[in-house]
DNA sequence: ATTATCTATAGATCTATAGATAATGC
DNA sequence: ATTATCTATAGATCTATAGATAATGC
C-alpha cells in the first residue's frame, strides 16, 4: 500500500502514458484500423517493441481508454450514498458519459466495438468491469427497495440499461448537433418509465 | 432484372460462397481475430489472392454474415402487412433473431461488434442498414397510428429498440442456459411498457 | 547477481499489384 | 480483343523473442 515509486517503475508508467496518449492521437487521425504501431511507437520515441510491451495489440489500447472512462465515472458514482435513489444515480452516469464523450466523440464506434465484445467475453467468463458491476450494485439496491417493478432480475436490467446508453451514444454519434446530455437523458427516461411503473399490458391483437 | 447468369458470374459466386463457409467455420474454430486468411484460402482451396479478391478484409466476411441475417429478418416481416401493431412486428422480430442466433452462438461477440461499428460509421454518413430501414419504417406507421407515447422521435426509438435487442442478445450470451427467444421478448417487453404508455414521471429527489 | 524495461531483429502474416487464364462480346 | 476472375509474388506491417541496458536487492 506504499505510495513511493520507484524510479523503474515511474519510467514505465511514463513511458506506458506516453505510448497511450500517442496512440490515441493517431487512432484519431488515421483511425484505429489504419494506424500503425510503427507510427505510434516514432511519436512516442520507444521501439516498437515497446508498443508491445506495454499493450499486447492495439485494442488493448482501446481497453486502456475504456477503463480509465470507466474509472472516471465509477469516481462521480462512489460520490452518492448507498440510498441514493436509482434514478438519480442514472442521471449521474448519464452526465459524466456525455461529459466525457461530448468533446471527443471519434473514437466512439471503434471503442464501443471493443468494449462490446471485451464485455461478452467477460461476461462469458463470469468476470465484469468495475462499472458494470458497481451499476448492477446499485439495481440490486434499488430493487431492495421497492424502486422497481420490471420481473427482469437486477443484475440483467443494469445491462439492458447499459445497452440503451450504448445506443444513445451511437444514436447522437450519427446525429451530432444535438447535445448528447439531453439524448441521454431521453434515453434514460425511457428506459425508467418501463422500469419503474408497470402499465397495462400493451396491445397485441 | 434477367435470372440468366453466365459461367463466369456463377463461377464467382460459387467461388465467394465457399470462401465465405470456410472463413465462418475457421472463425468458429479459431476465434475472428487469430483466424488467418491463409487457412482460409487453403480451406476454400483458393490463393490467399482470390480472398482478397472476394472480401477487402476478414470484417468484410462477418458484414456478409450480417447481410444475410438481416435479409432473413427482413423476409420475416416482408410477410406482416403495413398495419400490422408494432408489438407484433417487434415480436416477429425477436423471435427470427432467436432462430438464427440460438443455435450458433459462437461468432456473436465479434459479429455485434463490427455491426456496431459499421452501422455506426453508416449512420455518419447518413447510410442505413436494410432492416434498420425496414424497422424504422414501421415505428413512424405505429407513431402515425398512435401507438407511440414516448417523446423521441420514431427512428431514434427505433434505434433504442435494436440497442436493446443487442443488449438482450448479449446478456443471454454470458448466461446461456435461458432460451434465448425467452430473454429477448422480456427485453422487447421491457421496452415496449416504457414506450407504449406514459406512466407518472421518475422520483428524482 | 538478478530482474525489469526496452531495443534489435527474425519470422509470420497481411496488403497491394503485376501478370496468367479463361470467359465474353463483337 | 477485351474484360473478369484468380494466381504468384513483392513489399508492408505485425508478432514473437533473443539480447542489451540499467535499476534493484542482497
Amino acid at each position: 500500500m506504499a505510495t513511493n515509486i520507484s524510479s523503474r517503475e515511474l519510467q514505465r508508467l511514463q513511458t506506458r502514458q506516453r505510448i497511450y496518449e500517442c496512440a490515441m492521437e493517431i487512432f484519431r487521425r488515421d483511425g484505429v484500423t489504419a494506424a500503425r504501431t510503427d507510427d505510434i511507437a516514432k511519436a512516442a520515441g520507444v521501439s516498437r517493441g515497446a508498443f508491445y510491451f506495454h499493450f499486447q495489440t492495439k485494442e488493448h489500447v482501446l481497453l486502456a481508454r475504456m477503463h480509465e472512462t470507466e474509472e472516471e465515472i465509477c469516481g462521480d458514482l462512489a460520490e452518492l450514498g448507498d440510498e441514493t435513489p436509482l434514478s438519480t444515480v442514472l442521471a449521474v452516469h448519464g452526465a459524466a458519459l456525455a461529459r466525457i464523450w461530448e468533446p471527443d466523440p471519434e473514437l466512439l464506434p471503434d471503442l464501443a466495438g471493443a468494449a462490446l465484445r471485451f464485455t461478452a467475453t467477460a461476461m462469458w467468463d463470469q468476470e465484469s468491469t468495475p462499472l458494470r458491476a458497481e451499476l448492477a450494485r446499485r439495481f440490486a439496491l434499488a430493487s431492495a427497495r421497492g424502486e422497481l417493478t420490471a420481473r427482469l432480475p437486477a443484475p440483467i436490467l443494469s445491462d439492458l440499461y447499459l445497452g440503451n446508453t450504448l445506443a444513445g451514444l451511437l444514436a447522437w454519434y450519427g446525429n451530432r448537433g444535438i447535445p448528447l446530455e439531453g439524448v441521454l437523458a431521453a434515453v434514460t427516461e425511457l428506459f425508467w418509465s418501463g422500469v419503474g411503473l408497470r402499465p397495462p399490458t400493451p396491445n397485441t391483437t
